[in-house]
DNA sequence: AACCCGGGCGACCATCGGACGCTGGTGCC
DNA sequence: GGCACCAGCGTCCGATGGTCGCCCGGGTT
């Protein structure tokens, strides 16, 4: 009689989740050549050498926008543009304050996501998950998504391990006229040159940072940092 | 220059992936009364109260085995039952020091694929996951598959957090001639009081034990944590 | 030999982490 | 006004965590 009708799982939390109802030496020098070297590497998918037939297919082409489509049409972002520290963006321009302010309002969302959760007895996200881009997006912070956050997390990683370098390279690439993308690669070598300092444990040096804890460590950093890693023993 | 032709994902490390390449308080009392009635309330999925549409939908049923299949059949394991510890089952069934025994292997496992993933630079596990299983199986242990190490990690966490306990219980039901099933069921018991004394944080006790650490706390066990504590406070 | 009980595990599903590349906003000429 | 650049983010995809229930092994009669 103890297990009587004791499937594993019952459905009384089903349906439960939460909404779904509801001069710097940054580019000079040795170092800066070597991790040149690294980023060419690792460039483009249609790479010449690329003999492997299982290599990844090309997605599909977006379906274009319907006809008629009636739901209200949320205009796009602001693009960034590189700012200094506490320089407002002109014009239809975000600065890069507002975008690492982004990433403190995740971990508010985060945060409670992780206090529903409790409430529920649900599992608990450690990490910034879809279900906090869920969150986030229910809540009205629509200007919050994904693709965004994740393009520049190694960029707020350097903010929050070492906000002076942080600070000098935006001032750098700004005074240079460099556009966003050119300060979003830049930013990836200092962090590189910080895992080495870390015995290239570079999950470990997110991991005991209060703010990077909830983000996963991006794909490419930990590439470009085993690449570094591998050329030090050769 | 300096992101030229700079994708994310560059496809040096494509195909890369690993492996594609007692008389005992436990069943009497006050306690065990209040839990009883958390599991019954925990029954099938088809309970009478379910007004959700948006409910699971059953599974497909499985295809029949092919005719002419010719892949060499691998039997399947040996049921267990419920033996006490240093016991060996007799005739064709396995014990539970051998049930444990494949937590320990996939520790092990866990252990092999951290190792490779840290050489390659790849995301890192740190919980035994589909590639843990998938290299246990790769490395020939076709024995271990994921329902079934699944289905008995709650008895395995109660055999690693209180052994005497867990002890206890086995002989407990071995000398009623309970079967597995009945077996299994009661080790959620102790677990929930356990959490109980730890401020309701399953995953803390799981996350604090060396052996538990690398296992995910299963839904059915915070689930009856969830319904116990709810209790409490009314 | 026939039967039935019970549990092993193949296979399924929702959802996840992750990334591409179209689309259109933006500044410049 | 027209054009070229470039980055926001909709959308897709392989793989994951999680589970159900079919199928059959095994003990009993």
């Amino acid at each position: 009689a103890l297990n009587e009708g004791a499937k594993e799982n019952g459905n009384l939390f089903l349906g439960g989740s939460i909404y779904l109802d509801t001069d710097d030496p940054v580019l000079t020098g040795q170092q800066s050549q070597s991790l040149t070297t690294g980023v060419l590497a690792l460039r483009d998918h249609s790479s010449e050498s690329d003999g492997e037939s299982h290599g990844k297919k090309k997605q599909k082409r977006r379906r274009p926008r319907e006809l008629g489509d009636d739901g209200e049409d949320r205009p796009r972002e602001h693009p960034f543009i590189v700012t200094e520290p506490g320089e407002l963006a002109r014009g239809k321009k975000n600065g890069l304050d507002y975008l690492f302010d982004l990433y403190e309002q995740c971990g508010r969302f985060l945060e409670e996501v992780q206090h529903i959760c409790r409430e529920r007895g649900e599992k608990c996200p450690t990490k910034v998950t879809n279900q906090v881009f869920r969150h986030a997006k229910h809540t009205g912070a629509s200007y919050i998504n994904k693709p965004k956050m994740r393009h520049y997390v190694h960029c707020y990683a350097l903010h929050c391990l070492d906000t002076n370098h942080s600070n000098h390279l935006r001032k750098l690439f700004k005074d240079r006229g460099e556009n966003v993308g050119a300060w979003r690669q830049a930013c990836y070598y200092p962090l590189v040159e910080l895992a080495r300092a870390n015995n290239w444990d570079i999950e470990g040096v997110f991991n005991r940072n209060d703010k990077l804890r909830i983000w996963y460590v991006p794909t490419r950093l930990r590439q470009l940092c085993h690449i570094e890693k591998s050329k030090e023993s050769s």
